[in-house]
DNA sequence: ATCCTCTATTTGCAGATGACAAATAGCATT
DNA sequence: AATGCTATTTGTCATCTGCAAATAGAGGAT
């Protein structure tokens, strides 16, 4: 039987290069956090994650307002739609659930875990010698 | 206009609990890790992932497999087939090329990056009251 | 008034990824 | 020949991501 696959695989860079990357749905946590400093809309969050210190994360508008949307879903925001010195469409400001608290609290377990398998990695690769 | 979406949202737990999750295609490096240090089939890196501590993590033959195969096909790995003191179908033992070896060090890099994001994340989070 | 620009939000889509299930394959026992 | 173990391969589906573009309202310029 052939050697076959279902997708093309490894993100590519822009010369080619394969182009490691990053966390899964990290926007979520860093979003509940902002949210639960203060209410918000999607622009500002948009702002306020460049100075949680995303910036070389790729970002992108439409995945915070749909992450939003999912969070309103999930009972973890709720939004109301505020009319207050904007120049645009209308905005929406989020503010957390208790559920959402919960939720982020839970997120960080998680990603305390994963930083623990991250340094576990480290080790692994600094114990190695690359000559 | 409406809002809508296009998918569900965020990964659900057996109990219907929200569930965050990982960092982004952790097992690729991972392979790239146990195959700096030597040549193995997929089912050993299988086991191998295990002690380098991603016991936790969801793992999966087919990823592994998957994954090697890619890797073949962007030259970052080479494998030959192997008859030797194996119970069931034949092996394929891979080996780590130059551009591998270079690959795993992008990796590396960008992880370090990660973990710097993840730690700028902790110290918001700590910074927060949690009362 | 019309056009432009800036702020914001929303939508569409294609490709990538991950989780799970199941099929396949060969050897060794029973 | 049936079962069990080691290993690899394939299929599928639900998301997730990145990118592009459509939409929307306010203010200012021509």
């Amino acid at each position: 039987m052939g050697r076959r696959r279902h997708g093309a695989g490894m993100g590519m860079g822009p010369g080619g290069a394969p182009r490691p990357r990053r966390i899964r749905r990290f926007v979520e946590p860093a979003v509940l956090l902002l949210l639960h400093r203060a209410p918000a809309h999607g622009y500002a969050l948009l702002e306020g994650l460049r100075e949680l210190g995303l910036e070389e994360y790729p970002m992108d508008a439409s995945a915070i307002y749909r992450i939003l949307y999912d969070l309103e879903a999930q009972g973890m925001v709720v939004s109301q739609a505020s009319r207050e010195g904007s120049a645009g469409p209308p905005r929406r400001v989020y503010s957390l659930t208790s559920q959402g608290d919960a939720y982020l609290n839970a997120w960080v377990e998680d990603l305390r875990l994963t930083d623990q398998v991250l340094h576990n990695f480290f080790e692994a690769y600094d114990a190695q010698d690359h000559s």
